[in-house]
DNA sequence: TTCGTAATTTAGTCTTGTCTAAAAAATAAT
DNA sequence: ATTATTTTTTAGACAAGACTAAATTACGAA
């Protein structure tokens, strides 16, 4: 457990984000996507982090965390989510804004003060997008979840999460005050576009386009 | 305002400091010593701060912040304290705990954020070691106080801070249950090596040495 | 005033993390 | 099975920040 440079965490970072919706082996060209850096640079990273055991990496073949990496990146994930938590819920900020802090504060060294910090939260279970949040040994809470746009005509859901969390995205659901925890009934999809009409438990009818529906997830 | 790398920040706040107990020109082997690097590289970085404003440098003949460069100092020092507050206050650090962390987390950038924390701390003016904490303007509320070395016998007092953070003092104080608002009167000072014997407001008596005198706060 | 020491700067390297351009390997297309 | 294309790695450079050793400058003591 020496400790890692900002930098290392990041890759670590990504390559979990990046298995956990391709379960293959990962490319040098996705990483460098995700992180916004040259494939050439990855690929000189890739080699330190396979030499501390992070991570087994094979040339040309891709790469895939070890156990090691895979525990020190979940570390990374829980803490920001745990400092995306605090914003929100105790200094105010709003889901759109927090990314960006946390992606600061997840950095900063201190497994007491993180424990701590989920303490005073009140042992929180999902993040302010509803992504939940690792304990300390790295589990984590698997809900049943489905995205919003898999729902039929004439089914109830509650919204549990996003699955965009850009900024953009977040404040459109604010603009049309849909939040975590908004319960509706689907009372129409439109053929042609695949667009769907809710009704929400507070009596509002509302049309949502399939990209915005491909991007919210739901717990029935 | 461009944003500054952590070093050159950690620079900035090392020179503020050095320049608090000494009000002519701070020499390189200070700082140097100071932040734990060798003379010649801090050389170097003078130059780069000078190049942006941050200080006033003229080779050989030491340095000084800039307007600028106080500033951006003392803001540092603010987010530092509120940091430590929190670590204190609502995590139950003690206060010899807080230092590394707030260390790091004063680099986080975001003066929004610590706007709110401020807020959320109750807009605190003292951080746990009783070290004023500066608003977000960069004023700071002057006491008045002094070392409880300078109190004569018969005096009454209140101990408002500490001048050594170092945890091995801080500790030694906890062990002999003093903390910020002890009240206590001096019954004595023995005159071979400057002990005083003190007398608390729960009635315990109590015998300091010199150094430790040295290095506490009081208030009258 | 001159000399010797201490403080400071310069010169030359090193490491980390990045880049572009070029080479090599894997994969897809014919 | 060959060729063309895409992906990945290597080569060579660069900036930031650090170091050690050597050269300068300042300054206190004689
Ligand atoms: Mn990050
Ligand atoms: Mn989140
Ligand atoms: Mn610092
Ligand atoms: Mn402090």
């Amino acid at each position: 457990m020496g400790h890692l440079s900002i930098t290392e965490e990041n890759y670590l970072k990504s390559i979990l984000k990046l298995s956990e919706h391709n379960h293959t082996k990962i490319g040098t060209n996705e990483i460098a996507y995700e992180i916004n850096i040259s494939a050439a640079s990855v690929s000189d990273m890739l080699k330190k982090l396979a030499d501390k055991k992070l991570i087994i990496y094979q040339k040309y073949y891709g790469v895939k965390l070890t156990k090691t990496g895979e525990q020190y990146a979940k570390n990374l994930v829980r803490k920001h989510r745990l400092w995306e938590v605090f914003l929100t819920q105790k200094l105010q900020f709003s889901w759109d804004e927090v990314h960006d802090l946390a992606e600061q504060l997840e950095h900063v060294k201190g497994d007491d003060m993180i424990n701590r910090l989920e303490k005073f939260l009140g042992n929180p279970k999902f993040d302010p997008h509803g992504d939940p949040i690792p304990d300390n040994k790295g589990n984590i809470v698997v809900r049943k979840q489905q995205l919003l746009i898999e729902l039929k005509k004439g089914e109830k859901a509650v919204i549990i999460g996003v699955k965009d969390t850009a900024a953009t995205f977040l404040q459109f659901l604010d603009s049309i005050k849909i939040s975590l925890g908004t319960k509706f009934t689907v009372i129409g999809v439109v053929i042609y576009d695949h667009s769907m009409q809710l009704k929400l438990q507070d009596g509002r009818e509302l049309m949502l386009s399939q990209q915005v529906c491909s991007n919210i997830y739901v717990s029935s």
